[in-house]
DNA sequence: TATAATTGCATAGGATGCCATGCAAGTCTA
DNA sequence: TAGACTTGCATGGCATCCTATGCAATTATA
């Protein structure tokens, strides 16, 4: 009975997602973010006010994994939370201006990690690696962090 | 200022990674069994004695890391740790028959995972997938979980 | 409208991961 | 051989993630 790591989807696309987290937890640690921050920045720096259910749910997390990240971010000031006018549940995440300044930095480091990456394939190679990775998943879409797929 | 995580190989690589390990983990929680514990049973199950030193290399991940993990495999008694002979710093890490018998049962669940996600892609594309994966963790080589690249 | 179901959050618990430290054992070298 | 360096582990601290709970605010319904 053996398994080939080698040859599993699963563990090569494991080893993989930890580089790219180690390789940009190591390039934005300087500007005081972590990786799932720079990612909930990403959300709120480029579309309308969210909610922390709005946030989970773009980054396809856990509620709870979201308000951890929410709470730490807060603690370092990237982050506020006011008070939602259209539902007393809920409240709006505003970035802070630190924040949004530390956030286009971030984006430089982590598109040249990207760039790296992706600079291992030949170039015709590159686009149909992300369209099989939405592909596949997409194949899981309905794998919420909170429920079985 | 943005960045598209659509576009972003570190994004969605993370994302399908995530849903492995949700998949995996939902899959193998029946036998006692979690992602990380699954993997150094691959390692202790298809090859000579281990030392913790050794199962963290083949993870690729840091010492620490594989130390809390077979902390918890030998708190639920899936292995043994025994004097190595050769060196009094390190342990030859054991597994238990159970955990051999789980262990086979977790392949067969894992080899599922991957045939569910594969099996989303033309099946012309899924060794030039792997071997895509293989490509570019080889660019970042040298990322060692406790060093630099 | 009173009750039930739904939805948004906070928290606690457990598994991984990484970094930084500190200690012990083994190896190298002057 | 004594001192310095290297190597293997254990621990503590912190960031994610997920599951399970419990509570409060909204909605839907009888």
């Amino acid at each position: 009975m053996n398994f080939d790591t080698a040859d599993s989807a699963g563990y090569l696309t494991n080893q993989l997602a930890r580089i790219f987290a180690r390789e940009l937890a190591r390039a934005i640690q300087p500007l005081g973010l972590a990786p799932a921050q720079f990612l909930v920045l990403t959300q709120l720096c480029s579309g309308p006010p969210a909610t922390q259910r709005d946030l989970a749910r773009a980054a396809d997390v856990d509620q709870a994994t979201m308000a951890g990240t929410l709470t730490r971010m807060e603690r370092d000031g990237h982050i506020r939370r006011e008070p939602n006018p259209n539902d007393g549940r809920s409240q709006l995440i505003v970035p802070s201006d630190g924040a949004k300044a530390k956030f286009r930095d971030a984006v430089a480091e982590a598109e040249a990690i990207n760039r790296r990456a992706l600079g291992a394939l030949p170039e015709a190679d590159r686009a149909a690696f992300l369209a099989m990775l939405r592909t596949m998943i997409e194949e899981f879409g309905g794998s919420d962090p909170g429920g079985p797929g």
